[in-house]
DNA sequence: TCAAAATATGTAAGCGATTACATTTGAATA
DNA sequence: TATTCAAATGTAATCGCTTACATATTTTGA
């Protein structure tokens, strides 16, 4: 049973006997102290490098209170999602000298234990929060009182000192509904992600306002809460076309549930486009290959997932009193494919 | 600039003064051991509780050599399969109390670099590692040398005292050659992942012995290399439907680049399965909505990463030299829907 | 050449925990 | 009540590193 990091670790002692100077030295030397002779600094750098010496994390972080290392909470729920932020984000904080400590929240109570953990237990000097079902009213304060920068994506939590990066879901919504109104769409239904999530309130706003602009129908029987899965999308078109009169376009939150969507109008025998226009929203990598091909909202998660980066790195040595509270929306663009029926924009998928 | 914790981290002496005990007796009190007086122990948790005290990491850390923390490695590249194996990982651990600190490598120069700084920096206790591309002979040696346990999915490093977890790609792809052959198929393509990555290289062994097993034909221009992607896929097809006799059905390494077969498929006008039976391996949650559904393999990735944690957990307190090498092959199964032109098992799809 | 100034290096305390060992406490026994 | 001994608690060293301060060395200038 134990064991200690198993093989010999060398330490900073080893490296100063090896080299034959104190470990201030070598300190120095590692930190880029300018106050150390250059031939001493040669010698040394000679050891580090024939010992293979890393320095020893916890050692550095129970003395200089800094670990390297960003915290990322995220839902347990969009794999997609989060598996493309993350990405964007790891690769930025890696080429940064960064780490990164991930774990999974299903509700406030145990993201607010996570962060209390991570935070007090000296884990982490930053963290990046996505919890979109996150609202300012339901009393998540606690993260807010650590100094610690912090990144919220995609949650309207008014967090001061923090930044906030959000997506510009409602102009997309909205012109998404003007688009399918050039089309000559006057029954533009609309199934919506569920209320417990901001993305998906805010393209309900968009849709709504919409359509109030195009002068559409403003049915309530338009409207159906479906809960990003593909099934609830497919289950939500069966109810839609229960409606009378028909919608002609549906426009589902995201792409998982304009694919149900598509699944429903094949099952209900209705053709696509030219029966029925379905649209989606987040431009998922089969969304170009689907058949039709799908009319949706290119998401750039990657990219989200850079900017939180570059913000947090940003803050992680500005003392909290310098810290400004900021906003960051990410413009969205449509990507007109065929599932819409629209001929005027087919850009020709390139293989 | 500049800053600590931020605000006051509470430690085990702000503890041990409030509750006028020593450092030594709070330790007690929060290693569980017995011998401290339930009186006392009471008055210490109580201080603990109402100071919200979490014992730093870092000092843990350095004094045990233990950090509670896995080490998480993965290739760049395929982001579903990673969401899906990390969210299986992830989900275990941290019922375990156990944190995961992510990277991802390129290539395997980089890999050696992060394991090195992972191990060398006392930052983890023991190693996940993702790399479909490492195969034994080129020199992966070094994270080998370290004594932490460590677990290998989808690779075929021999490493001794390690879990090895794969999948077995080998007997599921060729079951689905038999499969296609029962249909009546003689000319099988197939679409190749690549070389140099691990489960392609066996789901090709699979098809190849298939294709004998089944005395389909056995040329040469069945076979082209693609690179997991949809393009790649929709370019092999087109290549593959110029030989003659064209194939009859064609079985992709995985499900995207069978998506981009499809694709190609209507864009020769050929129609699937009629004309053209197409079949994947994966079974990406597109697969059963897409027209037509695909026939494919399972890949149980979520269960693939809860094994993969439950394996490392077992060998986290267990010295190097009580450790076994395992193996552990996960069995596939067939989903067989549209695509392969099969009438006889068409699950209907459970919406 | 030698003192003063400037620069390089060493010494030792401290970061926040654990734990071997020493000491105190209190219950049991005579 | 005094004595003994086990149980409870405290003291201080330690983990690997940084850094203020002390000391040693080199450089500079007269």
């Amino acid at each position: 049973m134990s064991s200690n990091y198993g093989n010999q670790m060398t330490t900073i002692s080893d490296v100063a006997r090896e080299a034959k100077v104190s470990t201030a030295t070598v300190s120095r030397v590692l930190n880029k102290s300018d106050k150390v002779r250059s031939i001493t600094r040669d010698r040394v750098n000679a050891v580090i490098r024939k010992l293979n010496f890393i320095p020893n994390v916890n050692a550095l972080g129970l003395q200089r209170k800094k670990t390297k290392t960003v915290g990322l909470i995220f839902p347990d729920a969009s794999a997609y999602y989060f598996a493309e932020i993350i990405q964007g984000i790891n690769r930025h904080l890696s080429q940064n000298d960064h780490q990164i400590l991930i774990s999974s929240a299903h509700d406030e109570a145990e993201e607010i234990k996570i962060v209390n953990g991570f935070v007090k237990g000296g884990r982490i000097d930053g963290l990046i929060m996505m919890m979109p079902s996150a609202n300012g009213n339901n009393g998540f304060k606690i993260p807010l009182a650590y100094e610690i920068p912090e990144v919220f994506i995609s949650c309207e939590i008014n967090a001061p000192r923090a930044t906030t990066i959000l997506l510009d879901n409602y102009n997309a919504a909205r012109e998404m509904v003007e688009h399918l109104s050039r089309l000559g769409h006057k029954r533009i239904a609309f199934i919506h992600g569920g209320e417990h999530n901001y993305d998906a309130r805010e393209r309900y706003r968009g849709y709504v306002d919409g359509r109030r602009i195009c002068q559409a129908d403003e049915d309530v029987n338009l409207e159906v809460v479906g809960n990003f899965t593909e099934s609830s999308g497919f289950q939500a078109t069966l109810e839609l076309m229960k409606c009378k009169p028909q919608p002609t376009a549906i426009f589902a939150a995201n792409d998982a549930m304009a694919i149900g969507a598509i699944e429903a109008a094949r099952a209900l025998k209705l053709r696509v486009p030219s029966d029925l226009a379905i649209v989606g929203f987040d431009d998922i990598s089969s969304a170009a290959y689907m058949d039709p091909a799908l009319t949706t909202v290119h998401v750039p998660l990657r990219r989200l997932g850079r900017l939180a980066a570059e913000a947090l790195l940003k803050n992680l040595n500005t003392d909290s009193a310098e810290r400004t509270t900021e906003k960051i929306i990410i413009p969205l663009q449509h990507v007109i494919r065929r599932s819409c029926g629209s001929e005027q924009t087919v850009k020709s998928e390139s293989f």
